[in-house]
DNA sequence: CCACAGGGCGGCA
DNA sequence: TGCCGCCCTGTG
């Protein structure tokens, strides 16, 4: 991997691992969107860039040194060794192709505070209303950060911007009947931004017991918190999308003891990345789709 | 107009 | 403890 710096850029040769269509659509973050040259431009950290990857050059465009070391060779989670975790993973001809097939994926180390508040919206929610939906809250909401390619983009709002809105403006984002559960998170971390920040040191259980202390937070949101930003990567998300692709790839094995168990003794301290996969194949894949039609029709 | 997609809560066994 | 009706919004 070899930097390189620029004014109004960063270049990085020789990256294995990165897709950006593979990271920024594979349901881990909602503020990235595709541009014609096939890079994703968005916001992370009150920065606005562009990212592309160009040959084994991954570019990214509107940043400079300081903010790369500080934010985006974390957030892109670039320092780790993604072929070392896809051999642990890689126990048989569904997790091969899954892999195969989401080879770019890169788990994004994201802020606690937007992930908490993204995936309480996503809880009974699909993928384009979530990113509506934060859209909304932060033009609304969120600091204005600057324009970039001729579109204005703001900040993800701050705990205290949400927690003097009032329940019905929150409501207009188009959020749904999560709007109470948004205000109170956000009145509560205001007054509790260290205990929030904290719950990453807790081990993996009582973390998660920590997090669905609050309302809108259940076993599947806790888990996309802990994963995408807490760094647990042993937590396995189980939505619909994961109970079709892991009953359609693995019904007998999960008979039992649950998708859970199944994924923590095959995957273990790795489960989240093998989630992202099996995730992003079986979604982009119809993975069970077909058979759930069937068995609807009579 | 209706069916459907998509997690968590609260009430009730 | 487990089950179930309900909560919203956009799309087909």
């Amino acid at each position: 991997m070899i930097i390189k710096y620029y004014e109004d850029r960063v270049e990085i040769e020789n990256i294995n691992d990165f897709i950006p269509r593979h990271v920024f659509d594979c349901g881990q973050c909602f503020r990235w969107t595709e541009e014609e040259d096939g890079s994703y431009t968005g916001v992370a950290y009150k920065k606005v860039v562009n990212i592309g990857m160009f040959g084994d050059k991954l570019v990214i465009n509107n940043t400079n040194k300081q903010d790369f070391d500080n934010i985006w060779n974390d957030y892109l989670d670039l320092t780790r060794d993604y072929g070392r975790i896809k051999s642990h993973i890689d126990i048989d001809e569904h997790m091969h192709k899954a892999i195969g097939f989401g080879r770019g994926i890169r788990t994004l180390n994201q802020d606690e505070w937007e992930i908490l508040i993204t995936f309480i919206i996503s809880a009974n929610n699909r993928i384009p209303m979530i990113r509506n939906a934060v859209e909304n809250l932060s033009e609304k909401y969120g600091e204005e950060i600057g324009e970039y390619r001729g579109r204005k983009y703001y900040a993800f709002p701050t705990p205290q911007a949400i927690a003097k809105a009032n329940l019905e403006d929150i409501r207009n984002c188009k959020v749904g009947f999560r709007d109470k559960y948004i205000l109170a998170a956000a009145k509560h971390i205001e007054k509790n931004m260290e205990w929030l920040y904290s719950i990453k040191e807790f081990d993996y259980e009582a973390a998660s017991r920590e997090l669905k202390k609050l309302k809108g937070v259940g076993d599947k949101v806790a888990h996309c918190i802990l994963l995408f930003s807490m760094g647990k990567y042993s937590a396995f998300p189980v939505d619909v999308w994961i109970k079709r692709i892991m009953t359609t790839l693995y019904g007998d094995e999960i008979e039992g003891n649950g998708i859970g168990e199944f994924a923590s003794s095959n995957f273990g301290e790795y489960a989240g990345f093998a989630q992202q996969y099996l995730f992003f194949y079986g979604r982009e894949n119809n993975v069970g789709k077909n058979n759930e039609k069937r068995s609807k029709m009579k």
